[in-house]
DNA sequence: AACTCGGGGTT
DNA sequence: AACCCAGAGTT
């Protein structure tokens, strides 16, 4: 870009960047963000969907429903919103909730640690705070689950406190209308945005101006295909004016994910068939499914299922015959697995309880470590009280067709 | 600052 | 298939 006066951020531009010293980094006008305010939150008052968590300035309620929207699409989330509230409609209800059925009404929307930790949080929000969610933004950020994103858009929409939201919408509107050439998916790059989120948020009334970007980036400033003719703020956008607007916001490339093959085994022992609880922390965390675990390398299939039904259930089994093969990708690997349908070699399995009768009917697990805290025997009818990840709830839709 | 952590809608 | 979603915790 020579000659020319080129108003974009470079991508080296920055390590360190404070709202105060903006108007270094940026020409005088562009640290000026307040001019899209009121066009903004006019667009953002006629256009706005109709969403479930828009009828309530409940903090609980705003705070279940940011905790659900991370990275998760708003069509998504709604189903299980719904459900979530009818189930748990207070944080008390939540407080006092067992997590597997928490984990139940979770069953199939992922990342399970945002269960985990709100389920977590409610119960300390109910000790420490009297039910009463704190509207201060330490006291609420230091709350497992509780980032900067959910501290903010929470206090923001329900007690109109000053803070401004940083998600993957504010990013891409922030980056198209500055021309930011830092990539929007590297650590780094945070402080940039989030200082201009500062820069443009509207203190009068901060909840409607976050979640109006927010609206504007899920509808208008979409990631493909931007409708810059019904955007409210295309006059003044950089990268509109510029017929740039698909150059960014720029990304870093990631390598490919790897491949993980695992195996799978299913075994009845009469009319009932294994399931095994993965631990609380983790991959899946909490969540059940038959016994799986990797191949080794050089290992066969059928005797990677035969050596993981040992070690997972001190169970000898041969392998019958192969039930179905899965493919599923996950955030940061691709699965692929053999499932096989055993027979046990002997009928004595000392680490696996005989029956469901440490169970009870939530599936909750009170007498767990008498069976090694893993596994328990089910009849097919009674695996819809335990909470699958979505690869093993394939497997679980087989067996149910089948019996 | 990179890595881990799901699942699905869009293109 | 690739991209990316109202991100947070861990290392």
């Amino acid at each position: 870009m020579k000659g020319g006066h080129d108003d974009s951020i470079p991508g080296d531009a920055l390590s360190e960047c404070s709202v105060t010293n903006l108007s270094k980094l940026f020409p005088a006008d562009a640290v000026d963000l307040k001019w899209m305010q009121a066009p903004l939150i006019s667009w953002y008052r006629a256009c706005k969907r109709d969403l479930p968590w828009r009828w309530t300035k409940d903090p609980y309620h705003i705070w279940v429903s940011e905790v659900m929207l991370q990275q998760t699409q708003v069509a998504a989330v709604i189903p299980y919103y719904l459900k979530f509230s009818h189930r748990f409609p207070d944080i008390f209800r939540l407080a006092g909730a067992d997590l597997q059925d928490v984990l139940m009404i979770w069953e199939g929307m992922g990342y399970y640690a945002r269960a985990r930790n709100l389920h977590k949080a409610a119960g300390m929000v109910v000790n420490r705070h009297r039910g009463r969610i704190p509207d201060d933004p330490e006291a609420f950020q230091s709350l497992p689950g509780v980032g900067d994103y959910i501290a903010a858009a929470v206090l923001s929409i329900a007690f109109d406190r000053p803070l401004p939201v940083v998600d993957g919408n504010v990013k891409r509107v922030l980056a198209r209308l500055m021309k930011v050439g830092v990539p929007v998916n590297k650590t780094s790059s945070y402080k940039i945005f989030r200082n201009l989120a500062a820069a443009m948020l509207d203190h009068d009334d901060p909840g409607t101006f976050n979640q109006a970007v927010m609206e504007l980036g899920a509808l208008i400033c979409r990631p493909k295909n931007p409708d810059c003719r019904a955007c409210p703020l295309s006059g003044k956008c950089r990268s509109h004016q510029d017929k740039a607007a698909a150059s960014y916001p720029v990304r870093e490339i990631k390598p490919p994910v790897p491949e993980r093959r695992q195996a799978v085994g299913v075994v009845f022992r009469g009319s009932r068939v294994l399931i095994v609880r993965r631990p609380e922390n983790g991959l899946l965390g909490g969540l059940w499914e038959f016994p799986s675990g990797d191949i080794d390398n050089g290992e066969s299939p059928e005797a990677a299922c035969v050596r993981i039904m040992r070690e997972q259930a001190g169970l000898d089994v041969t392998v019958t015959s192969l039930l179905t093969r899965i493919r599923h990708t996950y955030s940061h690997f691709r699965l692929k697995a053999d499932v096989f349908i055993c027979k046990e070699a002997s009928q004595n399995g000392p680490m696996v309880a005989e029956n469901a009768a440490g169970f009870d009917a939530s599936g909750s697990t009170q007498t767990s470590e008498a069976i090694n805290g893993r596994g328990v025997w089910v009849s097919p009818d009674e695996l819809d009280r335990y909470p699958f990840h979505r690869a093993a709830a394939g497997v679980k839709s087989l067996i149910l067709t089948a019996s």
